[in-house]
DNA sequence: GTCGATTCCATTGACGCCCATAATTTCCCA
DNA sequence: TGGGAAATTATGGGCGTCAATGGAATCGAC
């Protein structure tokens, strides 16, 4: 497997070290990266996490913008200014920093939440909550485009 | 890593000598470069450093402009006019010059911010704010790269 | 000699690295 | 198919090393 996927969630210990979870280790071993890199996520009280296919998705958002533009120094410093490369000790855990946690309110619980290419750690309790309203959401959009089908169907539209 | 991310928050000593952060230095290190290469950001109050690349980065920038130009020479004098070198020292510290304290609003703490290539140095405070605008222009860009997305998805648009 | 700058040690707290243990899970073979 | 052995995972803790910082000592110039 090469994508991240499923929920797991586990405790920090008395150091704050907390583990990534085994099947994760898998796919990022497979990616070939040192340490974990990660950044506080964009819109939610989360922290955004993978390898090297994550750095590179980052990257060449960056690299769309030209050298030395005010667009790129601004993404640069706030995609760039806030990411980590935290390290890995030989057990597979690693010590989050003050900034991420205090972002995703992380007191001495996580949740690691696969998302393919990447994956988030989230305070467990927001996370339920995220993923409650998450379901929600998709139970209506996929009401909505069964029903886009059959209108489509209905018309005679070919794709 | 061969790139400087995140964010480091260090203060002056009684002396103005302030340590680069160990993962910054590693990153120096690899890069081969005897010494800080920076020079006053040319639009921010911030210091630009970095090593070999970033100069290599300049040289490339001022090179697009034909000889003699009148571009050509004012980047060249707004860039390497401005640029110093900054020595190292055993553990790992430099002395920034007054010039570059002064277009930053340095006094006795600087915030090292990674930008890939490169990383700038900041008055903490100064950061923040910078951050925290930075951070909205992302946000804002992310909403409507997706909402693209979305537009062309749903008007049945094929690639 | 005096002042400034640069090089060289000293401290302390955090972090990386190592080993231990318990609870699973996986695997194998009767 | 069951039951146990072996491997793996999550977790706890000890200890040495290094990073950040402060201060002393050495060197140079005037």
């Amino acid at each position: 497997m090469n994508r991240f996927v499923s929920n797991i969630t586990l405790r920090l210990d008395s150091k704050g070290r907390v583990s990534i979870p085994a099947s994760f280790r898998t796919v990022l071993g497979r990616d070939g990266f040192e340490g974990l890199y990660c950044y506080p996520a964009l819109d939610r009280p989360a922290i955004d996490a993978g390898g090297n296919a994550l750095m590179l998705e980052i990257e060449a958002l960056i690299e769309r913008f030209t050298p030395f533009s005010e667009e790129r120094e601004q993404f640069a410093l706030a995609l760039y200014g806030t990411s980590e490369t935290l390290k890995v000790d030989g057990e597979g855990r690693v010590v989050l920093s003050d900034t991420l946690k205090r972002h995703a309110g992380i007191t001495d619980a996580v949740t690691f939440v696969g998302l393919g290419h990447k994956f988030q750690i989230w305070e467990p309790g927001r996370f339920h909550n995220e993923l409650a309203e998450a379901t929600q959401k998709v139970r209506a959009l996929k009401v909505e485009l069964s029903s886009q089908v059959a209108a489509r169907t209905a018309s005679g539209a070919r794709e």
